[in-house]
Formats: C-alpha cells, sequence, structure tokens
DNA sequence: GTCTATATTTCGATAGAC
DNA sequence: GTCTATCGAAATATAGAC
C-alpha cells in the first residue's frame, strides 16, 4: 500500500485544476501567479511543479481538460428522437446557458483571446474542441428542423451567432459586474435567458419571407 | 515658441494613449507592461510616468477616453426623424458592428472583467458610461418603434441581448482567431453583419404571437 | 510528493542628470 | 520632457532535503 503522505495524488492533481481553472477564467493568464494558486490550493508554490511542468502547461491541461465532456448532453439532446425540433432548439439552448453560466468553461472565451498572440495551439484547440463542435450541433438541429419543415429556412450562420452570441456576453457581463449591488437588475440572467429562447423559436418558426410565396 | 526637443507633447500623449489601449486590449491589463509599452511608443519607460503617474492610471485613461465619442453617432441616429423606424434600427446596428469592430472599444468587454476584482470603479464608469447607454439608446429606438406600431410589442431586454450579444461575440472570436488561416472563412465579418440585422428586422415585423388575437 | 530555500528574470516605479 | 540607472517587490522556475 502507499504511504500515508501519499494522500490522494490524482485528487490533488484536480484540484489544481479546478483552482487553478477559476483563477484563470477570474484573473486572466498574466493575473494569476503560482504563488497565489499554490495559496488557494493550500501547498507550497513548488509542489505545483511537480504535478505540472510549467505555467503555461497548467493552463494548457485547464482549457483541454475543462471543456472534456462539456459537448456530451448537447450530443444527446440532438440525437434524442423523442423531441420535437423546437423543444429540442429549447432543450439544447437551456443546456448551453446552464453550461455557460454555472462552470468555468463558458468563460474560457475572453481568456483564450488573452493568450492566443502567445499560445496560439491553445486558440486552435478550443476552437476546435468546443466553439466549432456546439456550432456544428446546433447548425445541425436548425438544419434537420429545416428539411423536416419544422422551421423557416434562415439563414443558419445568423442564427447560429444569435443563439451564441447573447449566451457569452451575458457571461462575460456577469463577470464584469460581479461585485455590483444591482447586479441582477442590469442583468436578471432567467429573464434573459426564457426571452431569448423564446425569440429564437419564434424567428424559427415565423412565417417565410413574403417575396418567396410565389415560387 | 516652444522648444526644439518639445515635440508636440499632447501628441505623444496621445500616441501612448492609443498603443497602450490596443496592447491591453490584445494582451490583458496584467499582460501588458510599461517596458513594452515604451518599446512600441518608441520612448524610454521613465517617459511615460511622465505622463501618467501609474500604470493603472494609464489604464482608466485608456478605457475612460476610449469610449468618449463612441455615443455621438448613435445619438444621432436615434434623434433622425427622417429614419423609418426600421430603418433606423438597420442604421444603428450597422454603427454598433463598425465600432465594435473597428476601434478598440469594442474588445473592452472582456478587459474589463479581468480588471474588475481589482479596479471596481473602471467597471462602473464602463458600464455606465458605454454599456448602459447603448442599451437605452437602442431600447429606445424599439419601444419607439412598438409604441408607432411599426414593430411588434417584444421584450426589449431579450432584443437588446440579441442585439448587442453577437457583436460583442464576434469581436472576440475575431481576437480568438486573429492568426488562424481560415479566420475568414470561420467567421465571415460581412455575411453575419447582414444576416443579423435581417434577422432582428425580421422579429421586428413578424405578426404578434397568435393566442393575442382573441384581445 | 511535499517541503524550504534560492536562483534568475521581469515587473512597476523612482531618482536625478540634462 | 526625455533620458540613464537603479531600487524593491514579485514573478517563474529550480535545487535538494525529507
Amino acid at each position: 500500500m502507499s504511504d500515508l503522505k501519499d494522500t490522494q495524488p490524482l485528487d490533488r492533481r484536480a484540484k489544481i485544476l479546478a483552482i487553478a481553472t477559476e483563477a484563470f477564467v477570474t484573473n486572466g493568464y498574466a493575473g494569476t501567479s503560482m504563488a497565489d494558486l499554490a495559496s488557494s490550493v493550500g501547498i507550497q508554490k513548488a509542489s505545483i511543479y511537480h504535478h505540472f511542468p510549467s505555467k503555461q502547461s497548467l493552463f494548457i491541461a485547464c482549457v483541454t481538460e475543462g471543456y472534456e465532456g462539456a459537448l456530451q448532453k448537447l450530443e444527446a439532446i440532438r440525437a434524442d428522437a423523442s423531441l420535437s425540433d423546437a423543444n429540442r432548439i429549447r432543450t439544447a439552448m437551456a443546456e448551453i446557458y446552464r453550461v455557460n453560466l454555472t462552470t468555468p468553461v463558458g468563460r474560457m472565451a475572453p481568456l483564450i483571446a488573452e493568450v492566443a498572440p502567445n499560445i496560439p495551439e491553445v486558440a486552435r484547440a478550443f476552437h476546435g474542441g468546443f466553439i466549432a463542435r456546439h456550432y456544428a450541433l446546433v447548425t445541425g438541429m436548425i438544419e434537420d428542423g429545416i428539411a423536416r419543415g419544422s422551421f423557416t429556412a434562415l439563414d443558419p450562420i445568423g442564427l447560429r451567432q444569435m443563439i451564441f452570441g447573447p449566451i457569452i456576453f451575458l457571461a462575460m457581463e456577469r463577470e464584469m459586474t460581479a461585485d455590483f449591488a444591482d447586479r441582477d437588475q442590469l442583468n436578471p440572467v432567467d429573464h434573459i435567458r426564457q426571452s431569448h429562447i423564446d425569440l429564437i423559436l419564434r424567428l424559427l418558426t415565423s412565417p417565410p419571407p413574403s417575396h418567396s410565396t410565389h415560387n
């Protein structure tokens, strides 16, 4: 058996990752020091370097392991044949809201933008492994609905931007106003989510453009 | 007259501000060093401290002076009685796209979020002086159109988020993919802007909810 | 695997000559 | 108003004991 001091090394690594991810998305990459991280974890600075060879490698691990599994529910929603096309969009949007407002991965976009000039590979990984796959899933749901006649044929790229943009922006605004006393009045999260989903569904099920009636 | 060495001090200050703003929005607050700034400006580090007493004061000047005047065109659009309600929204959205994609102020939101825990007053100033006033202008245009019968009565808060969210998110994505070879294919700016504006107008002029016909 | 101690660099900021 | 030179603090990272 292992020594007494060898207390769950996997948990230790996971704890470092979790605390580092939260610190990175809150204070930025350059704004997060290894000393602060060590203090938050409750260990010494040098101990972090036993689990991760450098600050940059720790950061890359936070990002790439951070979005692992974030797409699983969305993929299940996409494949769920029991949902109507409209309810599939509603359920998917609610899931995107949940991930982006309750997990750090939703606040990673500005973080990636900050480090992109110095660590270009992490920008590529995040875009290909997280953003692009989200786009493909949602665009696929929309195009399926259009093909089945459930939705009006509207531009999927514009729709995609109108689905993700307000959510990411809301997560950023929440971060920006984190210490405002009137934070919830400035950005009523539940109200915005419901209204946003309703308006997207309204768009998708609105009558086709009038000039197409002569086809 | 002034000395030869006294070469346009106002231009020097403005040059520091412009270069610092670009550096801050690109690399973040903590990721921008005074030495890098001085090198970019072409002066010595100590010379910056003649114009700004500290890095923090320089940053605050970048933010507060950065959004000065960004609202003037939008206010003129709001007051332009020669525009139809629909064209006012179209013109206003095009202006918001222009400001957010071609000036640094559009990339300030993530930057403010980064420094908000340490410099809360700048978050307040940015929200009150830039974001809230943008919201008020656009929401006013929408409510005017609803009152005149040009637009369907839809939730202005949800609409506001669907107007600004995709634009700010697009600016962030452009930053994140700045060195991607396929950047313009991933985010076709002109296409997204046109599609986004069209879809917002489509929402605003769509027929009212069917269940309201029995009123 | 975690610690103490330290090497080395870079940071923001200042002093003082010109 | 800009410069050279430098300070003290804080950064990343390493060495080596246990």
